[in-house]
DNA sequence: ATACTAACCGACCGTTCGGTCAGTACACAA
DNA sequence: TTGTGTACTGACCGAACGGTCGGTTAGTAT
């Protein structure tokens, strides 16, 4: 054998490489908008090449969809929960996750493209992968506090486990539009973002011993 | 005047019926997947007499963006705000915000799909009209909170606005994916969504008289 | 040498796209 | 009756689309 199986992982032709440059232009532009034409070009190799290789445009299209939920799970996976309190493990698992999508943005781009405004049931269900795999951990940990005391019990968990997702999804998303509106100054900083939008979920936002409703 | 212009407002044909058609099936599809021929045979009309009306396709779907920033904008600048304290006026407003997007929700996808993941210039621009609109009402009521002593003075006002407007943007376009979710229980209920949030945002998750850092 | 195969390509297919053109139908004003 | 403007249409255009064709290369096994 010439070639043992893990070689060209960089300067990646190929297979790899059609893989590559479809996974950035449907990232950035929607399947729709996205010709076969422009990916050959962009991979470096012609259109028919790619046919050899992707039975059409669909299946080109779910594959990289279904590579990238993998490594978004597999991410997640190994997000081992982090020891102290509920409410450590909380912030820890949330910043973790909001830095995975944020190194991976394309992946990221994608899955959320697919699942908020894709017309494919198939793209909705492989997205939805994703979504319920951070969820329900954040669902867990949340339920853990409630039943160690930790927590309000008269909160129901998922959606304190929703309000934890949503922040830090929009946060992503919505980056492109929020940095250059002059009223923002959190943007850029992952990190203190969580701290503070954690800190915000667990001690609100009401100055102390003035929490009548 | 045979037609004093406020007449057809239902069984919209001309004009109107092609901007009706356009937004649904933009709103649903986007701009690329959506052909002209299309637009046509749901409006009941001819492709040359929608190009009789609009320019192109690019002028046609930015009409349908300002229409529904417009729209969006009235809405946000009539919800006036509430009288009680910072907090009640607040909750009010999200719960506003929120019942007006879940009522208008074609032309808000349509907005946030252009605001997230369009490629255009000129269209996040458009979006971003609303965005920040919504912006900074909520960060304005924060800092009024923050110096009545209200709330909290440590934490970044931008933040706390941010964080009500992503739980209620995502929870509009995460709602046709969490809805079969088994674990999510709350969906379906915008108004007891809304109250439990801003709870959370209020009071924090933490049980009284255990919240050290 | 021979045979086989994966990888690759230029040229081309039918179809659909955004957009145009020449012309019709009809209202209203002169 | 004769303009004149607006709403509207069938037929059509070049370009680009997704996808296929026959054929070429290069490596490998026999």
């Amino acid at each position: 054998m010439q070639n043992h199986q893990d070689k060209p992982l960089i300067n990646a032709g190929g297979e790899q490489g059609i893989l590559q440059a479809a996974e950035a232009l449907f990232a950035e532009k929607g399947f729709d908008a996205v010709s076969m034409s422009a990916i050959a070009k962009l991979a470096n190799t012609s259109k028919p090449n790619i046919y050899h290789h992707f039975k059409n445009k669909n299946e080109l299209y779910f594959a990289i969809m279904e590579a990238a939920v993998q490594r978004a799970t597999d991410l997640l996976d190994a997000l081992e929960d982090s020891p102290g309190t509920i409410r450590q493990r909380l912030a820890d698992f949330s910043a973790g996750q909001l830095e995975n999508i944020l190194l991976h943005d394309r992946s990221t781009q994608l899955i959320m493209r697919e699942a908020f405004s894709g017309t494919s049931e198939r793209g909705r269900d492989i997205a939805k992968q994703m979504v319920s795999k951070v969820f329900s951990r954040l669902v867990a940990m949340v339920q853990q506090g409630q039943s160690r005391g930790e927590f309000r019990a008269d909160i129901d968990p998922s959606l304190a486990a929703f309000m934890i997702v949503s922040t830090n999804m929009f946060y992503f998303q919505s980056k492109p539009v929020m940095e250059d509106n002059p009223e923002i100054t959190f943007s850029g900083d992952a990190s203190t973002f969580n701290r503070i939008v954690t800190d915000i979920i667990f001690n609100g936002l009401i100055t102390q011993g003035n929490s009548a409703p």
